[in-house]
DNA sequence: GTCTATATGTGGATAGAC
DNA sequence: GTCTATCCACATATAGAC
C-alpha cells in the first residue's frame, strides 16, 4: 500500500475543500490543480470536465452517509417489530450519520458543503441529489407517516420537509449560530446539537394536526 | 410621474430575478443588461460595480420586510401587555412578511433569493446580512426567550436557529416539496403552508428542554 | 445619462510532446 | 499519466465620444 494518494484522489480532496470554502462556481479548476500540486490538464484526464469531477466529489460521500441512514432505518424498524418506530429514533437515524461526521475532519468540509448544495444552481448537481435522495425520501417518509398515522401524508411530507431545512441550515455554517448567539451557543459539541435538533424536531413531527382553510371543517381523509 | 421605469431601477429588477433564477456568480452583467435592455457600461455608471449593485438588490428588499418583522413584533409586545407573547404569534411576526410576499409577483423572486443568500459565499454579502438581521435577532431572540423562560439563553438561541432553517429551505425552492412529496404538496398555498409552518416550529420551540450531557446532572443555570 | 470600443484578466477545455 | 503551450469564450471594468 502506497502512503502518498494518486493524484485523482488528491484532486477529489481538494474540490471537496475549496467548494466547502468558497463554494463551486467561485472556485476554479486552476486554484484545485494549485492546491492539490497537479496540472491543469490532469483534471480533465481524470474526469473529464469541471462537472464530472464536482459529481465525484458528490457521490463519493452521499452513498456511505445514505446507505448508513438505510442501515440505521432498518434496524430500528426490525426493532420496532409490528409496533412504529419513534419519531426520536426515525430523526436519529436520519440527522445522525451527517452530524456524526461533521466533526470527522476527513468529512467535515463535505458536511458544511452539503448544508449549502440544495442552493447551487447547476441542473447536473440538482438531479444527482435527486437521484441519491430519492429512496431516503420514500423510506423515511414512510417511516414517519408509520408513526404518525394521524396525519395526512401530505403533512407528513411537509414536515419533514421542515426537519430538513433545520438539519441543512445547522449543518452549512456552524460559525452562524455561535456569532449569531453572541457565543452562547458552541456548535462544536455535535453530540449536544443532535440532541438538541431531535428533541426540537419530535416535537414539531408530533404536533397537532394543523387546522387549514376555514377552520370548522377540518378531518379530510382519515 | 413616469410610466416607463428607470434605467437604474430595470437594472436592479433584472439582476433580482436573475440571481434568483441562476445563482449570482452565474449571472454575469452582460446578461443582466441584456435582459434589462440596457448598456453594459450603465452598471458601472448606476452602481461602480457587481458587488455594490448586488448590494442594492438585497438592501432593497430586506430592509422593508424587516421593518414589517419588527412592527409586528411591536404590536404584539403592546397586546401583550407584561404578559410574554405567544410563540405562536412571535413565529408569525416572524415568518408572515416573508411568505405572504412570497406570492407576489414582485416579489417572489426576491423571496427564493433570500432563501439562498446564506449560501452565498460572498463576504461582502454575508456582512450585509449581518447587518440587516442585528436587530431582528436580538428582538425576537429577546421575545423568545420571554415566553420561553423556562429554557437556557442558549437553548432558545438553537431552536430559533433551526427555525429559520426550516423558513429558509420552505422559500428557496417552492418546487422542491412538490417534486419530492409526488405532486402531494402544494406550496402555491402560501397561508397553509404559514399555518404548517408556524404550527411544527411553535410545537417545536416549547418542547421539554434537552437534556444534555450525562443525563441525571441536568437544571444548571435557572 | 447612454453609447461604442477596448483594456485586461480569467475561465474551461485541448493538442501534442514526453 | 503528466507536462507545456495555447485556443477561445467570456468575465468585469474603463475611456472617451455623443
Amino acid at each position: 500500500m502506497r502512503v502518498t494518494t494518486s493524484t485523482r484522489e488528491r484532486l477529489i480532496e481538494t474540490a471537496e475543500r475549496l467548494y466547502a470554502r468558497h463554494g463551486m462556481e467561485a472556485t476554479s479548476l486552476r486554484s484545485i490543480t494549485a492546491e492539490a500540486e497537479a496540472n491543469l490538464a490532469a483534471i480533465h484526464y481524470h474526469f473529464g470536465s469541471k462537472e464530472a469531477l464536482t459529481e465525484e466529489v458528490f457521490s463519493r460521500r452521499l452513498v456511505p452517509i445514505n446507505h448508513e441512514r438505510l442501515a440505521l432505518l432498518d434496524e430500528i424498524e426490525a426493532e420496532a417489530g409490528e409496533s412504529a418506530a419513534s419519531p426520536e429514533s426515525i430523526l436519529e437515524a436520519f440527522l445522525g450519520p451527517p452530524l456524526r461526521r461533521s466533526v470527522d475532519p476527513d468529512y467535515a468540509d463535505f458536511i458544511r458543503l452539503m448544508g449549502r448544495m440544495y442552493s447551487e444552481p447547476s441542473e447536473a448537481l440538482q438531479e444527482l441529489i435527486g437521484r441519491q435522495f430519492e429512496e431516503i425520501i420514500r423510506r423515511f417518509s414512510a417511516a414517519l407517516a408509520r408513526t404518525l398515522n394521524h396525519l395526512p401524508p401530505a403533512e407528513v411530507h411537509w414536515r419533514f420537509h421542515f426537519c430538513v431545512g433545520s438539519m441543512v441550515h445547522t449543518i452549512s455554517d456552524p460559525a452562524r449560530i455561535q456569532h449569531v448567539s453572541g457565543g452562547l451557543c458552541d456548535p462544536s459539541d455535535v453530540e449536544a446539537t443532535t440532541a438538541r435538533l431531535i428533541s426540537f424536531l419530535a416535537a414539531g413531527l408530533q404536533a397537532p394536526a394543523t387546522p387549514i382553510g376555514e377552520g370548522p371543517v377540518a378531518g379530510g381523509q382519515a
